[in-house]
RNA sequence: GCCGGGAUGGCGGAAUUGGCAGACGCACUAGGUUCAGGACCUAGCGCCCGCAAGGGUAUAGGGGUUCAAAUCCCCUUCCCGGCACCA
């Protein structure tokens, strides 16, 4: 009676392997890039990952029946720490233990019966890949957009790496397994410029029309365009001046101290050799030692450095400090300090009993600097500030802006919260940096016919010791050098896997090409992405970010014509056990082969599909299962049980008695189909239990009734594809339904004739009126004002007014 | 603090150009059937009153617009996510 899922499973999904059905077009003709994001082999996959698999998978099928040609292929971000820490603590090769964990998942995966076309899979760990990342590194390189700096970066004590800015979150490291304090290091490191991009990312979020809000705005806030302008302050004594950033030039009149950073390189210069050195030095390494996060927490502070600044409007001399609430990286690593009309400015001041100056009144009322309390941070408007007292905040901060530009001494300006991207890495199991040092010539890029620069297998010491495991390895350091062949040295650095992460989505186009990443005419046929799904929104100032800016590098560098590389995005919610996200570090995870042996991919598919709705968090319930897997069983007894009177075509004729059922049928296969293209997975399913319901329910098996179950079956078939194809053969159905056209519902039907009009005495409902055909809204009066129900009700009022909705409600309006 | 998203039965969730709130599933209750089952069938199932017919009430809370509000507007509370010493 049960039916056997293992045996069934694995037959279709030999079927499909054996007839390519998931191969891609070699040329597309009706193209459609269907992607969910690749995924990290931490060792099986569990069900909390396949939520995403399945539901691109869905998606594929469904395209596939609509006639599109579609790539949906799969692939592993395989190169990360995991690996090395695994290396360390058991003793693997990072490279054993991450090919052997994609093999463990790919066997897992086809469990599923996903469209993936196999062939397609790429590895970002392996030499045929990485290469392709050097090349991209050198490209970079080559336009100006990889640099090398020294600088505060994150460093992670506990990864003993730096951290790209993306990667610190509330100060702390961003893997889960880590949580280190992040410390600031001041280190020689390759960055990737993405604030030459910050402009164009940020336009190109208004084209994203199909994006989801949250992301944009993520993305717009991680960016952090601000509006202000610069002013520029001379030292007085000193040939130096600071460019100074503030979104408020209206209250210039108000400075009366300037900050500076401890990290800033001009404060030797300003202390150096006077009285205010020595302190100025401790406070500067006191600040050096504190987390950032330390130094948010702590109350402002300071130090004067005996220097004065003057400031361009009226030549004012204002004292300097040194403090370390001013952040370097931000601006010019230098602040105004505007104490009546900045929060932090106030504080500083009352610290250090420095004078408070009310330059912007609120527009109805006046500050008094001896009384205020806090600052006053509002717009408003412009007093005690020379030529431009009597303007308002906005008309204020233009004067002064063109005064200063007119004056040399600033104007206008833009900043972003946005940083160049770090994407060294002191770590062996990443991409190597395609850069050599030679004593001669420098620091050369290695020629793009040595590639790749490939990772040395021979090496057995992963332990971290701050700098990366390669620098021991001689046999990699020492090279020579592409332009003198003089000795020289390789970059001992890695590069962090957001970078292989940042095109893979190309490789996928031409996965075997060793001439190029992809040839043009590919790229050209397939994007951009028709459809990413990607894992939740944690990516978006990530990987988000980071993809949309290598495409518009590559757009510019003439390789790709899109200059987006995806249309649409959907994010999923994830999936939760017990309340927490399914993981296998949190021991709550149900591992995809084991769910699978006991219930078959299908009831799997179901179970995720009707939960909820896919952009939502689901919580991972035993109850779902059972649901699914009875839907299976009576799908396979209303099958078997039918199968001599199920038809493959409409009826010929439709029995009164069977119209409604024929009518369900019709609205089943419109609701479906458009709820496939909305990815509203769970109603689509409870669509298919109505009509399974109905089916069950009819009163006669007749054609309608045969048609509807050959309908069931059709429409089953992206959701359960193994159920779907087994049940069509027992219908002696051809081959597989990926091989059929998606079915279309009769319009003529798709509406119910009969239709039931609702009465309602001041907008409550109280009877019903069942119609056929058309009918006017005198008749419906007629036939309402005739209803028990509603004379009842009506019984000593008088009828205001009655308002009819066609087909729908009518209401009568009692006094 | 700023930005984004939420709050609907015992539970997951339906319903959005404003038009029958609670589709579908799970759980539960009663009856049947089978009793080897996490099997099957029928009926019921927001809450309150009622044997029932029926009536009242109900979409976080409060106010408003409307013939009609889960849906639109205003205020409040709570929850989730992101950003946050960004000058």
């Amino acid at each position: 009676m049960q039916p056997d899922h293992y045996k069934i499973e694995k037959k279709w999904q030999d079927y499909w392997a054996k007839k390519g059905l998931f191969r891609t077009a070699e040329h597309p003709k009706k193209k459609f890039y269907n992607l969910v994001m690749f995924a990290y082999p931490s060792g099986d996959i569990h069900m909390g990952h396949c939520k995403n698999y399945v539901i691109g998978d869905v998606y594929a099928r469904y395209l596939m029946r609509k006639g599109f040609d579609v790539l949906h292929p799969f692939g592993w971000d395989a190169f990360g720490l995991p690996a090395e820490n695994q290396a360390i603590k058991l003793g693997i090769h990072p490279e054993k233990w991450t090919l052997e964990n994609i093999n463990t998942s790919d066997e897992s995966l086809k469990l599923l019966g996903i469209t993936y076309d196999w062939d397609r899979e790429i590895i970002t760990c392996l030499p045929d890949y990485y290469k392709w990342t050097q090349w991209m590194f050198l490209l970079l390189y080559s336009r100006g957009l990889a640099y090398k700096k020294e600088a505060y970066v994150n460093w992670c004590p506990g990864c003993q790496t730096v951290l790209a800015n993306e990667q610190v979150i509330d100060g702390v490291c961003y893997r889960s397994n880590c949580k280190s304090v992040i410390e600031k290091r001041k280190l020689n490191q390759w960055f990737f410029k993405i604030t030459e991009y910050a402009d164009r990312l940020l336009e190109g979020l208004d084209r994203l029309d199909a994006w989801p809000d949250n992301v944009k705005a993520m993305q717009r806030n991680w960016i952090g365009k601000s509006h202000g302008c610069d002013i520029v302050f001379k030292v007085l004594g000193h040939d130096i001046s600071f460019r100074v950033f503030t979104t408020r030039p209206d209250t210039i009149y108000g400075v009366t101290f300037m900050s500076v950073a401890p990290e800033h390189p001009a404060i030797d210069e300003l202390v150096g050799g006077t009285a205010f050195e020595l302190e100025v030095k401790q406070y500067v390494h006191d600040a050096a030692k504190r987390t950032e996060r330390e130094r948010v927490e702590k109350t402002k502070d300071g130090v004067a450095t005996g220097c004065y600044a003057v400031n361009p409007v009226n030549n004012e001399k204002v004292p300097i400090f040194v403090a370390d609430y001013v952040l370097p990286e931000y601006g010019s690593g230098v602040v105004m300090g505007v104490p009546a009309h900045d929060a932090r400015d106030f504080q500083f001041a009352k610290k250090y009993d420095l004078p408070v100056r009310v330059v912007i009144n609120p527009p109805d009322s006046e500050l008094d600097a001896q009384t205020m309390e806090q600052a006053y941070e509002e717009p408003g408007v412009m007093v005690n500030s020379g030529e431009f007292s009597g303007l308002d905040t906005v008309a204020g901060a233009k004067a002064v802006a063109d005064f200063l530009a007119q004056k040399n001494a600033g104007g206008k300006s833009v900043n972003y919260r946005l940083k160049d991207w770090l994407i060294s890495r002191q770590r062996y199991w990443g991409a190597p940096i395609p850069i050599v040092y030679c004593e001669k010539c420098g620091m050369v890029p290695v020629p793009e016919n040595d590639l790749p620069v490939s990772l040395p297998k021979d090496i057995t010491d992963f332990v971290p010791k701050g700098r990366s495991p390669l620098a021991a390895v001689e046999s990699f350091m020492n090279t020579v050098c592409p332009s003198c062949g003089g000795k020289a040295e390789r970059d001992a650095d890695t590069m962090d896997t957001f970078v292989c992460s940042s095109w893979y989505f190309l490789r996928y186009l031409d996965p075997r090409n060793d001439k190029e990443f992809c040839a043009r005419e590919r790229a050209d046929w397939w994007l951009p992405i028709d459809q990413y799904i990607g894992g939740g929104s944690e990516h978006a100032t990530g990987h988000l970010i980071y993809f949309r800016f290598f495409t518009k590098v590559l757009h510019d560098a003439g390789y790709i014509t899109a200059d987006e590389p995806a249309v649409n995005l959907f994010n999923l919610g994830m999936v939760l056990k017990n309340g927490e996200v399914m993981s296998k570090s949190k021991g709550n995870a149900i591992p995809v082969r084991q769910f699978v042996n006991k219930h078959g991919a299908d009831v799997a598919r179901l179970t995720i599909l009707f939960a909820a709705p896919p952009e939502r968090e689901m919580e991972w319930s035993d109850e779902g299962v059972t649901g699914a897997e009875r839907f299976k069983q009576r799908m396979y007894r209303l099958v078997d049980e039918n199968t001599a009177v199920i038809r493959d075509k409409r009826p010929s004729r439709i029995p009164a008695e069977s119209e409604g059922l024929y009518i369900k049928i019709n609205q089943t296969m419109a609701k479906v189909t458009s709820d496939l293209e909305s990815f509203k997975y769970n109603t689509a399913i409870a669509a298919l239990w109505e009509l399974m319901n109905a089916l069950n329910g009819a009163s006669k098996r007749d054609e309608v009734f045969g048609y509807g179950i050959y309908v069931m079956i059709h429409l089953l078939s992206p959701f359960a594809p193994h159920m779907a194809d087994e049940l069509w053969s027992r219908i002696h159905g051809e081959g597989s339904l990926v091989e059929q056209p998606w079915l279309e519902a009769d319009d003529r039907y798709a509406e119910s004739k009969a239709k039931t009009i609702v009465i309602q005495i001041n907008g409550r409902v109280r009877s019903h009126v069942e119609v056929v055909g058309e009918i006017s809204e005198a008749d419906v009066k007629k036939k309402a004002l005739e209803d028990d129900r509603i004379l009842r009700h009506l019984e000593g009022r008088n009828i205001k007014k009655t308002i009819y909705v066609p087909d729908k409600i009518f209401n009568i309006v009692v006094a």
